[in-house]
Parts: C-alpha cells; structure tokens; sequence
RNA sequence: GCGCCCGUAGCUCAGUUGGAUAGAGCGUCUGCCUUCUAAGCAGAGGGUCGGGAGUUCGAAUCUCCCCGGGCGCGCCA
C-alpha cells in the first residue's frame, strides 16, 4: 500500500514540477525521521533549486501552494530547509490496506520470462553442513520472493557428481576400507550414509597429505568416473545419488524444495562442451594460442568487465605484450572447469543446441517433484509431460563469494560469445561464509593449530570433517524447541506439540541464517543460533501466535465463526487514528502496510535479509500495540472492532513477510 | 604485485538510488504477570561511524590517501 501511494505522490510531484517549471527531474522520496513530519517526504527542491537559481525553501512553498490534491494524500507541508511532507490520509489508507492484506501475491504469467536461480549445490560425498545451510537458506528465500512478485521461477541445485570431492570418497571405500561395491550399496541404504562419508572424507585427506604420491591414485578414480565406466564410475554414481537424497532430506526439514538437479555427469557424457566449443569457435570468442606460455590452449580474452585481479583496459597489455587470457581447453585437449560451466550456462539460456534426458527423481513433502538429469533417452522419462527445463531469461547463481571471480569469467563468455543480454542477466548472488567461533570450535573439541590460533575464528572445513552438521543442529533446535513447548503446552497433543516445535525450531534457524546481510561473515555459536529471544524467529513467531489469540477468543465470547462485521469506514478509523493513541496505531499501520515496498528493494538489491528485519521491526510494533491497547475488554465497540481489525492486518502481512523467508507460525507458543 | 570486501555502542549487527537528532538485538542496571500467552513490555546507561583530506546546501553513505583485518587472482574444481 505505500509503495503504491509513494508513486503516486512521486508522480504527481513530477508532473506538476513539469508543467510549472518546464524541468524534469526524478522525485526521490524517503522516510521522514519522526511521524510528526509526514509518512513521505521529498528532497526533490534541493535539486530543483540547483537548476532554477532559487531557494528551496521557496520552491517548496510555491509547490505546496499550487499542486492541489493528491489522492491519499491528506496535506503538503513545507519542512526544514525545503523539504515536501506529505501527511497521509490514515483512514484511507487502512481501509485499502486491509482490503490488499494477504492479495498481494502476483500471479505467475504462464507466458512470462523464465528465471532460474541455482542455489544449495553442496558436493555430493559428505553430509551438509551450517555453511551449506546459509547457502541454501538464502537461494529458498530469494526464490519464494521472486514467485511472490510474480516470477516463473526455476529452482535449480546442481550436482557435482563427478568431481574430486567424490573421487575421494569412492577412494576411501576402495583403499582405505577395501569394501565391495555391494558392501558400499548397503552402507549408502542406512539411514545416515552422509554422515559416515563425512568421516571417511576427512580419512582420505589425511591418507592423501601423508604421502603426496598417493594422489595418482585419486587421478585414476577421477579419470574412470569422467569416462563413466569401471567400478569407480558405478560406485561414484551410488555415492552420489545416495548423498543427494540425504542433503534433499535435510533440506526438507527446513520446507526447501527443488525443481531440477543438472549432473556434471550429463554435461560431459551428452557433451554440452563440444557443442558450446564448436559455437564459441564460431562466433570467435575463443582462439588458439600458437606461442608463447600457452601455446596449444584455447584461450578467452578478458577485457575490463572479467577482471578478477586482471588489469584495466588501458593495461590489458602486459609486460610482456600479450593480452590477459583465460585458458578455456588445455594443451591437452581436456576443457577447465570455466569452459564447462560456461557451456552449462549456455545451456540455463537456452542458448545450446542440446539438452538433458530427465526422469522424476524425488518428491519433497510439498508435493513438487525434483527432476534429475539424465545420461539416455532410454532412462528418461517417456511420460511427455515432462516440464520445459532451461530456457532462461535470467539466472540467479547463489554462490559463496569466494567464486566471484569464475562468476564473471563465465559471464565474459557468453559477452564473448555475442551473447550481452543473457551476461546482464546473469547475477552472482553472493554470500560470505559461516565460520566458527573459537569457543564453539573447542565446544566440537577441534584442534586448532598454532598458526589459526590467534585468528578471531575457525573455518569450517569438509574436506578435515570439521563443522557443525546441518542435521545435527537442526536436532540440536528441536531439542531445545521441544523442551520450551512441552513445559508451556503440557495440555496439547504430542502430534501437535512436535509441530509446533518444529516451526519454531525452523523459524529460528532461518532467521538467524537470514538475518545478516549477505556480504558479513558468520560467526556460528550455538549460544547465538539457539536463542529464542529479541531478533530471532521465535519473536517475529510469537506475534503472530499473539495476535491470532485474541481473535480465537473473541470468536469463543462471541460464537461467530468468522469476523462477520470486519468492515471499517475511512472516517472511523480516522477518528481512532487522530485521537490521542492514535499516532502509535498508525505507526504499526504504516509499516504492515510497507511489506510490498519492502520487498521490491529486497529484489532490488538482492537481499533477502531487508525482510528479515521488517518482519522483526513489524513484530516489535504489534508487541507494543498489544501490551498498549486490552483489546477484548474495551468497552467501545466500534474502537474494538477498529483493533481487531488493526490486530488482523498485522498478523496477515506477518504471515506474509515470514512466509518469503520460508517461516511458518505454530498453533501456540 | 593486482583486484574485491570489511572496519558503526562492551559484544553481534542494521543503516544499499547522499538527506532532517546514527538505530536494533544481546549483555548490564531498575521496574512490570489476580489482565488478549512474560519466547513479552517499559525505563536507564552506552558513539572521535578506523584516521585524515576533498566533493556537496547536506557524508556512516561518494572520491583520494593512510592504518587495521579478510578473501580472490592455476593448463585445480
């Protein structure tokens, strides 16, 4: 609803200093500090009076004097050095905000552009951990925002299948444990398979550091699972498609789903590279290098825009005369990890002439069905009614930032390829890391050596096996969760009261791992992550319980099922609104009728956390409201039903900014 | 060496098209449950926004320099 009425005003601001003044200008707008300036304020004649050779102050009078009205808009004051405030009709704007509460949700365009976003991707040979979760977390999130603003979206978790993290683990079951591949079918059947990879992963590395030698041995794992023979090959494919249940299992314990699983595997045996290498060839984004230090590769120019620590444009030239390059296929024929994700990425933008075969793989507790890629038609699924994959108008890669810089090499490919429009809507949605506290890291019992010892925190690593365990600590939540229900609902079913824990436990990792902004490095502690109090889920949960209280009790005084009489006059609420209290009900008003302005600067800048807050800070204003306002006890009827009516507007834009972070809230607290 | 990110209250963090008196949570201290759920609320205390210069009517925000920290720059993936 503000989002709304801030064009509005924006508009009416430009037209009129267009037809005034003979100027155009872009009215920005912004928040006033206090409530007493306005609900939407214009700095638009600081820059007016630039251009115009006059005083802001006196632009904004003349302004003010000669505009007229503005629908919503109930006065244009003049503020501070020049500022335009406008003052909201409040009764106005309750009314059209409770009718929009809860019908904001845009449909989904059948005809409209396609957006894939690729999150979670966690190696398939070791169970996921914490870092895996904010990854993971972060991508759901974004992509219940996009679908709520009515975006076709794909979601996408791709799957090394074939990559040295597996061929470690298909070496620890061969060399270290000398198990059969029946043996290893049994293993990957038990219920926490990941978990027994995730030791045996940390075996190998040490088995590997002790003698370096021993690497040849993980060349020759690697070398049969790329050509996809041989008992490596049939063992990494075990392992992996066994993991990739466990993580789709772990991920639905926190309601996150998937669409497709694309296999690195599938990329090479359907050879998605010869296909993009024959078009780069021809489109001259690639070219031989017949001398110097990499004669026989074929090689990418970077120019400015792929700079990862390349030099500027003017400096592209280096000391020794040749242009920076990326190698894209060695000297020995073989392509680097850029060109085969350059060519997955043709592939995302419809771009290659080539696909996948695909077979339903997966249903998660949704319903939605996660589709894997697969190698032959034979094993494909025949039905016909398998959806279109690919074909993107933009992808969203939801990526550590550490990638930063393969992100915009693979984005210079499809630039070099011809292809601007598709590299201007591929977004590298970056994230640092989840680290570990040092008292956590002693809490796990990790030995920290000398030289990260002085270091404020400890790195998570799977290839040592040290990490906080995704399951685990989602156990770890329920635990405590569990522990809070029973005590407060010993009344309630068992069946209710494990769900309602689970909510809340969900509620509370999410948040947490939603809260910060993308770019701060997390700094795990279970002291943080289990708190159930101030910004945290449970809080933004409580709310919304709260609220739902007080209507299933007036419903129980009052018998009728539903509000029968939930209609209110812009008048009414005026008059509530103007009256003493009334400043701190339109407050709360105001920011639950803020949710669509806040998520369109969430898309904008690509953060889901901007929600997070405004789910925190909407919570907080109903806490206040609540401990202000006895709302079943109050004598005046129409006063009554106005908070009520107040109470549900809140809680349904609550349930609305909370369901975009994948948070739902439990039938009591 | 080159590039990117960060430095805001005791701690953890918001503050993203430059805007009015820089905010929140935690922690500390003081209060509030015969009342719609205290996973809550009220109050107190807490700041050279790393330092300096510049641009601007206006800078935590933009530019430059410096200090401190992190990360990335492979014929690895």
């Amino acid at each position: 609803m503000y989002l709304e009425i801030v064009n509005r005003i924006r508009t009416a601001i430009a037209s009129h200093i267009r037809l005034a003044y003979g100027v155009e200008v872009k009215v920005l707008t912004e928040r006033p500090p206090r409530l007493e300036m306005g609900e939407v304020a214009s700095p638009v004649c600081f820059e007016l009076a630039k251009r115009l050779k006059k005083a802001p102050r006196v632009i904004a009078q003349e302004i003010v004097g000669s505009i007229g009205m503005i629908d919503g808009v109930a006065r244009l004051e003049v503020a501070g050095g020049g500022y335009l405030n406008a003052f909201l009709d409040r009764g106005l704007f309750f009314v059209a905000a409770l009718l929009a509460a809860g019908r904001e949700e845009r449909a989904i365009g059948a005809d409209s552009a396609k957006t894939i976003v690729e999150h979670t991707a966690i190696n398939p040979n070791k169970a996921a951990h914490i870092g895996h979760l904010r990854n993971a977390v972060l991508g759901d999130s974004f992509s219940r925002i996009l679908r709520y603003a009515g975006e076709r979206v794909e979601v996408q978790n791709y799957i090394d299948n074939t990559g040295v993290q597996v061929a470690d683990v298909v070496l620890g079951f061969l060399h270290l444990e000398k198990k059969s591949i029946e043996e290893v079918r049994r293993l990957s059947e038990a219920e926490k398979f990941d978990y027994y990879c995730w030791d045996l992963y940390a075996r190998v590395t040490v088995f590997l550091e002790e003698d370096k030698k021993r690497l040849d041995l993980r060349a020759d794992v690697l070398k049969k699972m790329e050509e996809g023979h041989g008992i490596e090959a049939e063992m990494a494919e075990l392992i992996s498609v066994a993991i990739v249940r466990c993580h789709l299992r772990t991920m639905d314990r926190l309601g996150i789903d998937y669409d497709l699983l694309p296999r690195e595997s599938e990329i090479l045996h359907l050879k998605f590279w010869d296909a993009a290498f024959a078009m780069l060839k021809e489109r001259e984004a690639i070219r031989l290098a017949t001398s110097g230090k990499n004669a026989g590769c074929w090689v990418m120019p970077l120019t400015e825009a792929a700079s990862g620590g390349e030099a500027a444009a003017d400096a592209s030239e280096d000391r020794d005369g040749e242009q920076d390059v990326k190698i894209i296929v060695r000297s020995t024929g073989t392509v680097t990890y850029v060109g085969k994700d350059i060519a997955f990425h043709l592939w995302k933008f419809g771009l290659l002439e080539r696909d996948f075969y695909y077979r339903p793989f997966y249903k998660h507790p949704s319903g939605r069905e996660a589709w894997i890629t697969s190698g032959t038609s034979g094993d494909a699924h025949s039905s016909g009614n398998t959806p279109e994959f690919g074909h993107a108008s933009s992808v969203y890669n939801v990526i550590d930032v550490r990638q930063a810089y393969p992100q915009q090499v693979v984005a210079a490919g499809l630039r070099a390829g011809g292809f601007d429009s598709q590299a201007d809507h591929l977004k590298h949605l970056a994230y640092d890391r989840v680290v570990l506290t040092p008292r956590c890291a002693a809490e796990l019992g990790y030995e920290i050596p000398a030289e990260d010892a002085k270091k404020q925190y400890v790195e998570i690593s799977g290839r040592k096996g040290q990490g906080v365990k995704a399951d685990d600590l989602i156990d770890k939540l329920m635990e405590a969760t569990r522990r809070e229900v029973d005590s407060r609902h010993p009344e309630s079913s068992a069946v209710e009261r494990e769900e309602n824990a689970r909510r809340i436990a969900v509620g509370a990792l999410r948040y947490f791992l939603l809260k910060f902004t993308r770019g701060t490095i997390i700094a795990f502690d279970f002291e943080d992550a289990l708190s159930f109090e101030g910004e945290t889920g449970p809080y933004c949960l409580y709310a919304i319980v709260r609220a739902r209280s007080i209507w299933r009790k007036e419903f129980e005084r009052s018998g009728e099922a539903e509000s029968a009489g939930a209609e209110i006059s812009a008048e009414t609420a005026n008059r509530f609104l103007s009256s003493p209290d009334g400043d701190s009900i339109w407050d709360l008003i105001l920011t639950a009728g803020s949710l669509g302005s806040q998520i369109e600067t969430a898309i904008a800048v690509q953060e889901p956390a901007f929600l997070a807050k405004y789910a925190f800070q909407l919570a907080q204003a109903f806490n206040l409201f609540y401990h202000k306002h006895r709302i079943l006890s109050e004598e005046d009827a129409a006063k009554k039903a106005f908070l009520l009516l107040v109470t549900s507007l809140v809680e349904r834009q609550l349930v609305a900014a909370l369901q975009l972070l994948g948070i739902e809230a439990p039938k009591e607290m």
